[in-house]
DNA sequence: CTAATTGCAAAAAGTTTGCAACCAT
DNA sequence: ATGGTTGCAAACTTTTTGCAATTAG
């Protein structure tokens, strides 16, 4: 465990967004100076091995990452802004993992990306109501289907 | 339309699997020569764009590309073997229209991947009777959450 | 001390692009 | 004719790697 991993590390616990390597690189640096890319490459490789971070592709190129939520939760990209918004569905939980074992599969991991454009008319349901209320940075999410913080 | 895009199309019609560019070069060679692998990436680009192929991402670097399917299919990977199991599920389907309207969006394209680890003694549940019955190459899916295809 | 980790720069892999030649309409 | 499409090769971007120097344990 080195200063490097320790900083990369530290640099990821703090980031609530899904940064793609070059950005991780960038607040490594700005943090602290003198460590290379190539190092930030081969670290997030590492803890993406071990479980620690997942990969991300929301489209654009690269690869971005976030750590592992053991509880999921998954991702609504906005088309028309590239916004990422966060949400968890505890049925959707279960429909999956009842659709992996029906196929003989225990799940390991899991990938939901929704791509979708803003309603004009939006929200009329029951549990809209509680849209929008909640956006504090860090503390992640969670609860049934809520969204959960809105980011790049 | 050039006999170049024709042939690309011909090749991705016959497809029933998830190939990647090079992939879909060679095949376009074989088939009939004298093609450049620009081409391929400008075609691919193009058909994407316009919503006739779907770029997906199993892993390995490489996107993949198969035909947009209007009733939405999903994958779940082997973790093991690689293999992508393609199935549908009307339920996950209901689902993810509803929490995308929750959060006030109109769903415009969709991707689940599930990755798992194939159980030892798989199947007991009753929907499981069902599974590994049909494999017929081309015609791809359909039925509710039944496995369709296996492939590469 | 030894094995693992790092930085650097070079290279690989995947994808995009400028441009002149070419083809469909 | 002319505007879109192609091939080729060069360029770009993202990621990986060899190697000597450095550091953790």
């Amino acid at each position: 465990m080195t200063g490097q991993r320790r900083l990369i590390a530290r640099v990821l616990s703090e980031a609530s967004d899904h940064p793609d390597v070059e950005e991780l690189y960038r607040r490594a640096l700005a943090l602290d100076a003198h460590i290379s890319i190539a190092t930030v490459y081969r670290t997030v490789r590492l803890l993406e091995e071990k479980g620690i971070l997942e990969r991300r592709d929301f489209g654009g190129g690269r690869a971005r990452y976030e750590p592992t939520e053991h509880g999921h939760h998954y991702h609504l990209i906005d088309v028309e802004s590239g916004k990422v918004i966060e949400f968890a569905d505890p049925e959707h939980e279960r429909l999956i993992h009842e659709i992996a074992a029906r196929l003989g599969f225990e799940l390991v991991s899991t990938r939901l990306e929704l791509f979708g454009r803003r309603r004009e008319n939006a929200a009329k349901s029951a549990a809209a109501k509680s849209e929008q209320t909640r956006s504090k940075a860090r503390g992640r999410l969670r609860t049934a289907s809520e969204p959960a913080s809105v980011v790049e």
